[in-house]
DNA sequence: TTAATACATGGAATCGATTCCATTAAACGA
DNA sequence: TCGTTTAATGGAATCGATTCCATGTATTAA
């Protein structure tokens, strides 16, 4: 392979005219312009990208790690991702962890042996871990879309307070006035999904609708959960059925449904049911299913761009508005990742 | 960051030696060892990749190219080939085509930049393109699951022939003699699919069973043609119906299916049908499907053997034997990729 | 005792591109 | 005309690890 050395001395001119020439600096010579294109053209010459990340100290490469790839939802955002990516100069390196934390120790490792300039989390296992390295490499570590446990982390999740309330805001524009709630965490307890309880209150609250405690579902994660719930308010519901269901996932939404038309009630007629897609498979379900969509793409565009203002210094012109983001319920939540 | 001279100050000895120890190489007596582990122990020292890479000439990196992650296709073997290079110390770049060969050249560009020791292409646009880089770069190239345009390109690809051959005979010990025959490609012609087709022909042939030219089908594609086809079958054997389909495509079978069954003729009870994945979308599709089912680790993983093997000049031991590859009717084609 | 190995070690040269520094030539202002 | 910018250029030093070479010491063979 040709190098840049070889490439002046058939041009005859030194190697730093030549590297001046490829990367468009100024002072060079119409003249020698032409000899160096010459001699490039003629040995096929491809400068090193080892030897300028080396010099450089920068790759252009970024790590994203996912639990697995085959699940449709990384895979969306790998793609997103890279597009976003590509458009800058950087190549992406994916990692799956496959819910081992080895994987993800080795994935980080490329922080500390300069593989990588960056890396995105859309996936962790060792949250101590992450975070050893989110503070030994600030700015270079970004979450997306996982549980930002420490709060001292960048990261870029739905908002779900604020997906939540449009949702039941929605349902109440619609004339829904008696809503079940069901969530995967434990209602009263700041647990995971709180956020999406607390916006449930705030809602009541603020519409002043009563709530029926045996309207309130906790720890329900399967669409056979989703049955059970049915049946429990078919069975307990003499006078009054609901108009609405809110659940915390779309499998409890399926089972729901499912169970509610055996009884010959319908969705969304008689019922609404709502899901929450925290992962994407509801695309592909066989009842259709309203739900809340996770904007993968506009929350991969977002971490993608706090990194390269991270990395470079420079605002990342952003392809979709701010107004956008908030209206689809994303939002970020910036912190330093702690001292450098 | 440390270096390996700021170890070697620390440690009070050369930097050969601290290399040395780093790479396991005899001759570094156990007084200095400590002393290297001791100091790098306090500055957390990792070497640079990119430093190794530079003067190693080689990256340990490896590109996939595939056209769409979110092919549960690709997936799965990107997945595979992640596994077993990882395994090995290797580092997977997966870049995805989205059908455009602008992404293609972007991507074989990395091996005359030197990003990657070799690639794997799942997908191919521009076949003159690929051929021109198998032969600028011999044995760093490595086709899989694509068609060999040129049969001077190393490639692993699933053995349709012997494919096809091996669900003919299981249908003809199962006791079915009546066979319909359906292509993608052209019946006569040497077309894609052609292989399939030679191997119905030489079954018909050595089982010397009477071929219908009315039960041959050529171009079909679609769940619609698999409809087309079995009204088609019903309307024209006024006296008797085949006993079993061969078709290209899961998409023609699950057609096939929805027809015969809505017009009371059982599967497989009456007429056996077989499918051909070249998707693994069947798996998810709600009729359970006879199918013939590509070898998808397998393939992953014979692919990464030859690599590695002409990276390395080492045999990579294999975890599957021949003998089972066969089985599976999964079989390689070794060519020399050109001059050097 | 001497010669021949084996064991250990430091450090210069190397991989290939970038950048700073020194130098020279041309253009410019007064 | 002379001093001062501006334009062009070559090449050494640098990034960080590896490896070869030279040198030295300890061990073994004869």
């Amino acid at each position: 392979m040709a190098t840049i050395k070889e490439i002046a001395k058939k041009a005859g001119v030194g190697v730093g005219t030549v590297s001046r020439y490829l990367n468009d600096h100024p002072y060079v010579s119409e003249d020698k312009r032409k000899k160096i294109q010459a001699a490039i053209d003629e040995l096929d010459y491809t400068p090193s990208a080892i030897a300028t990340q080396l010099r450089s100290q920068s790759t252009k490469n970024i790590g994203v790690l996912v639990s697995r790839l085959a699940n449709p939802f990384f895979a969306e955002l790998f793609d997103a991702i890279e597009r976003k990516l590509n458009l800058y100069g950087y190549q992406v390196l994916v990692s799956q962890t496959h819910d081992d934390s080895a994987a993800e120790q080795r994935f980080l490792d490329q922080l500390k042996n300069h593989q990588v300039d960056g890396v995105i989390l859309a996936s962790v296992e060792n949250h101590e871990l992450v975070r050893s390295f989110a503070q030994a490499y600030p700015q270079k570590v970004i979450l997306l879309n996982e549980e930002n446990k420490y709060r001292d982390i960048q990261s870029v999740t739905l908002n779900h307070y604020q997906a939540t309330l449009d949702a039941l805001n929605y349902l109440f524009t619609q004339g829904h006035r008696h809503f079940v709630y069901v969530t995967g965490g434990n209602y009263t307890v700041k647990s995971h999904g709180y956020s999406r309880t607390k916006a449930f209150q705030d809602f009541t609250k603020q519409h002043q609708l009563s709530i029926d405690p045996d309207w309130l579902f906790s720890q329900k994660h399967t669409a056979t959960d989703g049955q059970e719930i049915a049946r429990n308010l078919i069975k307990n519901s003499k006078n009054t059925l609901p108009d609405a269901i809110f659940t915390n996932s779309d499998e409890v939404a399926i089972g729901l449904i499912d169970e509610l038309q055996k009884n010959n009630i319908s969705v969304p007629k008689d019922i609404a049911v709502i899901g929450y897609d925290d992962q994407p498979f509801a695309r592909f379900a066989a009842v259709p299913l309203t739900t809340i969509r996770q904007p993968i793409s506009a929350m991969a565009n977002k971490a993608v761009n706090i990194l390269l203002k991270n990395l470079t210094g420079q605002d990342v012109p952003e392809n979709i508005t701010n107004e956008d983001l908030k209206l689809k319920g994303c939002s970020s939540n910036q912190v330093d990742g702690g001292s450098s």
